[in-house]
DNA sequence: GCCAACGTTGGC
DNA sequence: GCCAACGTTGGC
């Protein structure tokens, strides 16, 4: 079983709408690196760490499970969505998502800055420099790590 | 709101 | 295939 991390704007989404929701499918990845993760190597039953971005406190703030396989992102075919993609072929979908099912809040948020000072982290994309990626891999030990933090 | 960092686009 | 311009991400 592997281990993700994933971001999103609690503007947009946030784990309490997950956690309102139950499942909801991922969607609106328009990120070649994050959609090769997602379409290749996400299994369901893997677990992610659900990311607060861009807000007031940004952060680890949960626990999610992925709950199936890859499959097109339908929002790229939808000319009145805001992740339409007009070069996305329903015959050959350049994009892909997972539905991800709520697991569990932390009882605190994880904050960045705190990530940030862990050694243990250092090759956490998360905290180098300039990262953008929305989905990354967590190693084994540093998911362990950063539920110790807790 | 600012701006650094990065990915994508498109002219050549 | 190079690279400048542009758009987006995301912390602060």
């Amino acid at each position: 079983m592997a281990h993700w991390l994933m971001k999103s704007e609690p503007s947009e989404f946030g784990i309490d709408d997950l956690e309102a929701c139950g499942t909801e499918p991922w969607d609106g990845i328009r990120n070649y690196q994050a959609r090769n993760m997602i379409r290749d190597e996400m299994q369901p039953g893997d677990q992610a760490f659900f990311y607060h971005s861009s807000c007031e406190v940004p952060g680890i703030v949960g626990i999610m499970e992925v709950a199936t396989a890859a499959y097109p992102d339908p929002t790229a075919f939808d000319a009145a969505d805001r992740h339409f993609d007009p070069k996305s072929d329903p015959d050959n979908p350049r994009w892909f998502l997972v539905d991800v099912r709520f697991g569990r809040k932390l009882s605190r948020t994880i904050t960045l800055p705190e990530l940030k000072a862990c050694p243990e982290l250092a090759g956490l994309p998360l905290v180098r420099r300039g990262n953008r990626l929305s989905v990354m891999p967590v190693a084994p030990d540093e998911w362990e790590f950063i539920l110790s933090l807790e």
